[in-house]
DNA sequence: AAGTGGTCTAGACCACTTT
DNA sequence: AAGTGGTCTAGACCACTTC
């Protein structure tokens, strides 16, 4: 029994779940005016439970046999599907166990958002301290990078991170409003782990990749208040926008780095 | 005709090219000391095509049937194995043309290795004006990167590189002198396009992945001269070692970036 | 029409983990 | 022993490019 790709052709509606259409199928193939492989097909179903929170960050998602069966396809095309989402480090495969829902509870994963490593030694986690948090009207920079209307709510972060007890980022982040309702300073004090970690954990944000540009600039005041640096020192500047599921943008951040004894590290490839 | 793994198991010499055991092969398997899956034998296989020149950057390699009946493996195999170094960047692949080894001579992969953006507007082709070449005996921090004796000759190449005719990077860059041996300044003066392309036209050598360590500095009299900037103006160091076939690094660079307008770009995930 | 890479299936077996 | 992901094969067909 050999498929058809075009017959295959399954439609995929927004949000809600869908069957593929009956494997033995013949008839005149209802053409969808979008193309895609079976198996991107498969993948953005899964993209699907993952978003929705079907299955939760950490936990493990049904096995390949188990997904080929539900999606009436071969366990060949799931693999591929997974395949693809394995190498977005939105899944996580272990030989023997299963594939897990990739989490920021993971030293692993920490690492790929905070690039900054001490310039001999090993990489460590920073400590956080909360300087500041409180809601505010957007400004137009930050609603426009988190593709929020002009004005809307955002929650405002300040918090400087120490390596060592030393303090080396100063750091300004912006959420939505609507999203991180109940956020408070409180709530981010107290939590230990990485921000993305609680974000993930009660906000249902996964944050799942960021987009970063570099600048070296000169310490301010608020740097030389908080980083103990003089006026004017060099400093490296880290403007983030991270996006969840959808390339949906979640949170803006600007922090200052500062790499006398650190540096950022990059892989070319 | 089902294949045990352990069976189909093929020593791979360092450089001798060899087939794998006969298909059919029974009796007693000669266990390697080493175990590895077939596709990641067939990888290594091509992996040393790629490196001893068979194929040369840009040029077409043999198609997924042809290495399979040479490989005397399934298409399929070979098909991971060409995956993987796709991904990896070293080959690119077109459908209904074939597969092509990848060359620097090529916009995408400059972009790859020169992160520098604008901060508004398309990115582009800089310049070079080539300041100084030289050979020397290399200093201890280069040559303990670049993995070769202490004093070693080198190749050292100092050059500024424009943005719409205006200075915005100051780099060193020091090159294992046996490998570059006929390197001139009159051939880097002449030479137009990427510098990578040049090394691996005329040198045979291939970057094919680079680890770069980032630094807020202050400006220093060199860059004050070359840059057009202040004593002291923040500047973005970039430290890059380039890497060729098996991990070899073959290139020590020292770059300094002016971020005024521009922005070192990079995605997370 | 022929050749290339891309997709899909079905089935077998291997390596690893847990029961 | 049973279940999971990982490897390998063989064969079919599709999409794209070139002749």
């Amino acid at each position: 029994m050999v498929k058809s790709q075009a017959m295959s052709q399954i439609a995929v509606p927004p949000v809600v779940f869908n069957l593929p259409a009956s494997a033995g199928a013949t008839g005149t193939p209802v053409v969808s005016p979008t193309f895609s492989p079976l198996y991107q097909q498969i993948k953005a179903l899964i993209l699907q439970s993952l978003q929705s929170g079907e299955w939760k960050p950490g936990e493990l998602i049904p096995s390949e046999v188990e997904l080929a069966y539900r999606f009436k396809v071969s366990q060949g095309t799931v693999r591929k599907a997974i395949d693809e989402l394995s190498a977005e480090n939105l899944v996580m495969r272990r030989q023997g166990k299963g594939t897990f829902v990739a989490t920021h509870h993971e030293a692993r994963v920490q690492f790929r958002f905070l690039r900054l490593m001490p310039d001999s030694g090993e990489a460590q986690q920073p400590e956080n301290q909360i300087l500041e948090v409180k809601r505010m009207r957007g400004p137009a920079d930050v609603t426009r990078l988190l593709d929020i209307k002009a004005g809307d709510s955002v929650v405002y972060i300040r918090r400087v991170q120490r390596f060592d007890n030393v303090p080396i980022i100063l750091e300004e982040i912006w959420l939505p409003g609507v999203i991180f309702k109940g956020l408070t300073a409180e709530r981010l004090v107290e939590y230990k782990g990485p921000m993305y970690g609680l974000f993930e954990a009660e906000f249902g944000t996964q944050m799942i990749r960021a987009s970063e540009k570099l600048h070296a600039v000169a310490a301010d005041e608020a740097a030389v208040a908080t980083l103990g640096v003089e006026l004017g020192v060099p400093l490296l500047s880290v403007d983030r926008v991270s996006y969840t599921y959808g390339d949906k943008p979640v949170e803006v951040r600007r922090a200052l780095y500062l790499t006398a004894h650190h540096h950022y590290h990059n892989e070319l490839s």
